[in-house]
DNA sequence: ACTGATATTAGTACCAAGTGCTAATAACAA
DNA sequence: TTGTTATTAGCACTTGGTACTAATATCAGT
């Protein structure tokens, strides 16, 4: 062999391509100083597609991602149960548009998104609306996790309109996310409609 | 004029390749009943680029602004200035569809969603995860506000891998959202390469 | 040193999706 | 009718390739 082995310059090669696809073969071919054709072969090898194809790649994950970042639905996750002002049951599937890429952990603003919606719906009101949360994330959840949230009425304060929901979620039983909401409402207790 | 004026279906023309910058020259002449020459007019009066530019463009977006810790189409909001490990800021623009129908005040989700991606961002490290978070939802927000989320890094405890991070969301330099979050991060300070 | 296998290089024709340029029409308006 | 704007056509050339053939190198084993 040549200037180092074969298996060492594609071992480079697929390194160098992953960390900057818009490498055409004429860079790699100088940088490695081997041939273009050589760099072909290689590319081939590996089954690595050509420049453009590359780019395309990453230009069309951009666009499916852009649209997931973040849902658009009234209510993240499924509600299954709900007894108003009392107490709430959803569930979410936690897929692979949800989870850091790097690490497949959920990202903390889907879960969060999940126990607000509930815990906006779990109150009898028109307006209901979160004041203040204080959360922990007590266990990294995963794509393929399904969590179940439940929303239950723990207080609640007339006069400053306020309504106070403890919220747990759970995957397989075990706890993933606690929080408390307070909640502002318009109504008191007697106006409802 | 022919089929419509030519205004008309430049407007258009910019319209289509906004959406879909992957469409060819081709295309757009069969969609337009127009011959390619026409297209190719056109887009340069609008100075539009050709395919393959389009598509380098929407993929380098994403490399260049590659935050260490988080590619940036994870990211609710816009980064518009980070110094890792110190400050970050981001612009989030409030739409129809964020905001409750009832009242128009937007969801609390979104506004957690752009801090916690913020607070995420801003930490130097390959892998961050929110443990904790204390919020406050001082002021509604409605739909056509444009929210500017300021992240400061506060503290850094080396020994439990945690760093505290301060939110703070404002529109038209009033507060609305306040938060503190407690990070997690896989690395010391030492261990960064 | 000779042979075979593997690796590398060279060269050609071809492709997609363009640019750049010139020139011919077509349509419309005064 | 003339001038202006709009549209179409055609050709050479460009990039960054693919597909394929053929010639060399390089090395390992006998």
């Amino acid at each position: 062999m040549l200037r180092r082995t074969k298996k060492e310059r594609q071992r480079q090669l697929s390194e160098t391509i992953a960390d900057n696809p818009f490498v055409t073969d004429e860079q790699l071919a100088t940088q490695f100083q081997v041939s273009v054709q050589t760099i072909r072969l290689d590319r081939m090898e590996l089954s690595i597609p050509e420049l453009r194809e590359r780019i395309k790649d990453v230009a069309s994950k951009t666009y499916e991602n852009e649209v997931k970042s973040l849902p658009i639905d009234e209510v993240i996750g499924e509600i299954i149960d709900i007894e108003l002002d009392n107490r709430a049951l959803s569930i979410f599937d936690v897929k692979e548009e949800h989870v850091f890429q790097r690490n497949g952990i959920a990202r903390g603003h889907h879960l969060f998104a999940q126990a607000n919606s509930l815990a906006v719906a779990v109150i009898d009101d028109e307006l209901a609306l979160t004041v203040h949360s204080n959360i922990t994330f007590v266990k990294p959840v995963r794509a393929g996790d399904r969590v179940i949230t439940k929303a239950i009425v723990i207080g609640r304060d007339e006069k400053n309109h306020r309504t106070k929901v403890e919220l747990t979620s759970t995957v397989n039983g075990e706890t993933v996310f606690v929080g408390e909401f307070d909640m502002y409402r318009t109504k008191g207790k007697g106006e409802q409609q």
